[in-house]
DNA sequence: CGTCTTTGACCCGCGC
DNA sequence: GCGCGGGTCAAAGACG
């Protein structure tokens, strides 16, 4: 995943290749196996990691701060990434913004799982908006700075629109979201990792019915597991054992379940549309 | 009973 | 200075 001027994730398109996922319209690949799937995933991941770090190794000469987000967990939401808060200027450059699209389901709830605990302190209905922008603040440590404002886009219902301010301060765990510990001590691996903090830049969720698939594009996390209600698929994988087992996963789930090729289909199509002008004004 | 959400009021910055 | 709009506060109610 690509970073933009102001360190926000951006579309790797020009960068780094074609990513098929992100095709305008990929034609399915139904006599390809699913762990084929995997492995042409896996290897397209390790190509826009590669991008990634020379975007970033390029970045780097330019002394303002690289955005970050909060980790995408897995939700009754699919993150979707964004390049948003402060594109032109970066006096505020620990903003960012967070697209999501809410499960039908959820239509009433302005409420974005992203895998901290959030406390709403306020909701207000603004300008430009017919729905009511939520106001959050990190409930896990009271110190902790950040904030969040969660919106419904006021053209698509569906998509809530999270816009992020401030670091974490503290661990990540603080969700019950998680499924069980172990990916709970990724999460956190995945979190001293990295050099700042948590984010969904690299990283793709796809909800289907529930069910969500995130593709870890950049991040390097250890093997993990995945529950009866999702599957986590994360760039490298590194064991035969965990691969089958997430091949496995990904079986069961996705076996006759026809709305997720076009839940997939959709989350690519939305997604290459948002990011397709961001990728225009990056280089 | 403690915690969380809701919601109206209030504060503050900005443009005119 | 005034009005508007966004952001925050805090009391009240809901909920487990």
């Amino acid at each position: 995943m690509a970073m933009d001027s102001n360190g926000e994730c951006s579309s790797p398109i020009a960068s780094a290749g074609l990513l098929p996922l992100f095709g305008p319209s990929p034609p399915p690949p139904q006599a390809e196996s699913l762990e084929e799937k995997l492995r042409r995933v896996s290897e397209e991941n390790r190509r826009l990691a590669a991008a990634l770090d020379a975007i970033l190794a390029a970045d780097r000469s330019t002394p303002r701060a690289l955005a970050t987000s909060p980790p995408a967990q897995q939700g009754n939401a699919a993150l979707t990434t964004q390049a948003a808060a402060g594109v032109t200027a970066e006096p505020r450059p620990r903003l960012r913004t967070v697209r999501a699209r809410a499960e039908p389901a959820d239509a009433d709830a302005n409420h974005l799982k992203d895998g901290y605990q959030w406390r709403k302190y306020g909701q207000k209905v603004t300008r430009d908006n017919p729905y009511p922008r939520a106001y959050f603040r990190c409930a896990y440590a009271p110190s902790c700075p950040v904030k969040k404002k969660v919106q419904r886009s006021a053209d698509d219902n569906l998509m809530l629109v999270a816009t992020y301010e401030g670091e974490h301060n503290h661990e990540q765990r603080a969700q019950s979201e998680y499924v069980n510990d172990a990916s709970t001590s990724q999460q956190q691996q995945h979190q001293a990792g990295s050099s700042s903090s948590s984010l969904p830049c690299s990283i793709i969720s796809i909800n289907s019915l529930g069910r969500t698939i995130t593709l870890g594009l950049a991040d390097q996390r250890p093997p993990g597991s995945s529950s009866n209600a999702e599957a986590v698929v994360v760039g490298e994988i590194v064991t035969p054992e965990f691969r089958k087992v997430l091949v496995d996963e990904l079986a069961n789930l996705l076996k006759n379940d026809s709305e997720f090729i076009e839940s997939l289909a959709s989350a690519v199509s939305d997604r290459v549309m948002e990011r397709i002008p961001a990728a225009g004004h990056i280089f």
